[in-house]
DNA sequence: AAACTGTGTGTGCACGTGCACACATTCATT
DNA sequence: AATGAATGTGTGCACGTGCACACACAGTTT
């Protein structure tokens, strides 16, 4: 068994090792030609000898370009890992990312610590640019990119943060259609589930969701939680039904917290869809999980990470970048 | 609005800025004491004032210490997002590799080219080590990390690679045990849905499952996938029943592929747990996400990630890393 | 008065690379 | 024979930081 090498062979190691200087070296590496044929053999040669690879960490600080966006998601880990969405734009990130040959790294903020943490590190020169993923209004690795002036984009449209391209849906007008939709069925009495009222896509669901019920809207009919998640689904949904035992219709802001909510409809006695309509938000794997399969908004989420990612290379590129809408689509299912 | 800086300031322009040289400014950013009250004041003012954030690449480089430790998963995407445990062990892995201060970057492969440019970037002086998730036998980053000396830990113990920490489950006592479980509800006819055999747990799992069974293993009631994925227990368990319409019991490798089985089941009319008892293993979301919830093995993720995370970290301190096999424990539901 | 200690500060080099420039050689052109 | 281009190679500096060392000065000890 070899042991590892306590310092790992340098260019200077392969130019001596070849019989060559350094400059001659980084001509091979970088493919630059005016290379005679015997030099390039032998530094070849030397370079499988010595074991070479670059460090690309002086690489970068010498060309001041790492090649490398950061993928920066505030949420709680659990959140992460449970919300499909975020996934798929991470996945449609990567594609555009690692296309166009640049590493994504993916930094996780759930706490105080690990903003300032990766707030650091986004700052540090290990990235040429990043892409935010629900960042809140307060957002301070948001704050520390701006004022950095990182080139970087945001999905989903944080308020109050008009300088920073973005990537996002019309929640408003989608909330209003599926809304439009659970009404047209014949629902009387409508509520809903909504949650992260301090970011765009929260406030804009609710907006989206009053303005379809019009003089109906009911204020005492919607319950908020801070998370779109299937536990505050499940707990929205008990209290809804307590201040109205005859709700006949429900908009979950999200296909998370619809589920959740039509484990407490089940537990309830509540039929889904003969006795409650149940909508949700984001057409995510939950949607087809469920039994019934849930009626809901599809996001083009894969399609936002794609979007985002270009933002960010047209600004590394020098070109201008235009905050993007894309459509959404409304799949009518099983549980309304 | 001020336009984002060309260029970056640096120690220079701050010492420049302040009147003093470039070692008393370092000696105010690191901590070193030795600088009058003065100097120090007139720094500080001038770090404010020029905008100043230390460039971590450059300091990285001078220090040969990067404070960042990779996280590569090895799946496809869009199984990456879909696997609990995956999840989990990232929570458990950045969890103590953020409490020592460390970063860590999250690297996701699902191709030759994903492969080639994460280890290139492992390779490339950007981590201080790694910690490789669902490593496959042949896996060219394995190669990579292994041929480099990085320092790393593997969750899940590939084939064939004795030289390298990892972090394990007894996988074939947990199999055997709940596999025994199961035939203790009487079942006669039992099947296995296995998984990735081509890893240390889908092939002791099947192992484990073969013992529990001894003379009554029948090779015609396993059926096997590359994919621990719902997708391959929907297929599998189609397969299964075609090939014995008599099966009253089965054990699946993972949740995912018992939450495709139950699908499966519930479309061809077989009751579960009546006519057929499923047991998963896992012990993920998909477990108490399904209806019946599932009998499974509950597998310590989160500390496997934490344990991996401790082996990197031992070996970046320079002590001697030592393999962890963490237990297991079954967790007994509604489906078998 | 010389030698020593403690405190504060500046300078040079190293980390490993890329790149601009200078120089050397060959061969074709005027 | 002198000029020029084309090709091949070496050297110095820059990227931004950390650190070892040298130095300067005040106050204390022999």
């Amino acid at each position: 068994m070899t042991s590892p090498r306590r310092t790992r062979a340098t260019v200077h190691d392969v130019a001596a090792q070849a019989g060559v200087s350094r400059g001659t070296v980084s001509r091979v590496l970088n493919g630059a030609g005016y290379v005679s044929a015997d030099a390039r053999a032998r530094i070849e040669a030397a370079i499988a000898e010595v074991g070479y690879v670059r460090n690309t960490a002086a690489r970068n600080l010498a060309r001041s370009k790492t090649w490398a966006v950061g993928f920066v998601v505030h949420e709680p880990h659990q959140l992460f890992l449970e919300d499909p969405n975020i996934g798929s734009i991470l996945l449609g990130t990567n594609e555009v990312v690692a296309d166009a040959d640049h590493q994504l790294v993916v930094l996780v903020v759930d706490s105080d610590r690990d903003a300032k943490r990766v707030s650091g590190y986004l700052r540090g020169g290990f990235v040429d640019g990043a892409v935010l993923v629900s960042a809140r209004s307060d957002d301070t690795v948001a704050d520390a990119i701006v004022e950095f002036g990182l080139p970087a984009a945001f999905v989903g449209h944080p308020a109050g943060r008009a300088s920073v391209p973005h990537v996002r849906i019309d929640n408003r007008t989608a909330a209003r259609q599926i809304t439009e939709r659970l009404l047209a069925t014949g629902r009387r009495r409508v509520g809903m589930l909504a949650s992260a009222l301090d970011r765009d896509s929260g406030a804009d669901r609710l907006e989206g969701f009053q303005q379809a019920l019009g003089d109906r809207f009911d204020p005492r009919l919607v319950v908020d939680d801070p998370l779109y998640s299937y536990q505050s689904g499940v707990a929205g949904m008990a209290e809804l039904l307590d201040r109205e035992p005859a709700l006949d219709g429900v908009f979950a802001a999200s296909d998370a917290v619809a589920a959740g909510a039509l484990e407490t409809l089940r537990a309830r006695g509540r039929r889904v869809p003969e006795d409650v309509g149940l909508v949700g938000f984001d057409d995510s794997a939950w949607a087809t999980r469920s039994t019934p399969h849930l009626s809901t908004v599809r996001q083009p989420a894969r399609d936002m990470g794609r979007a985002a990612a270009r933002l960010v290379l047209d600004q590394l590129g020098g070109h201008e970048a235009h905050d993007v809408t894309l459509p959404t689509e409304i799949v009518w299912r099983d549980s309304a």
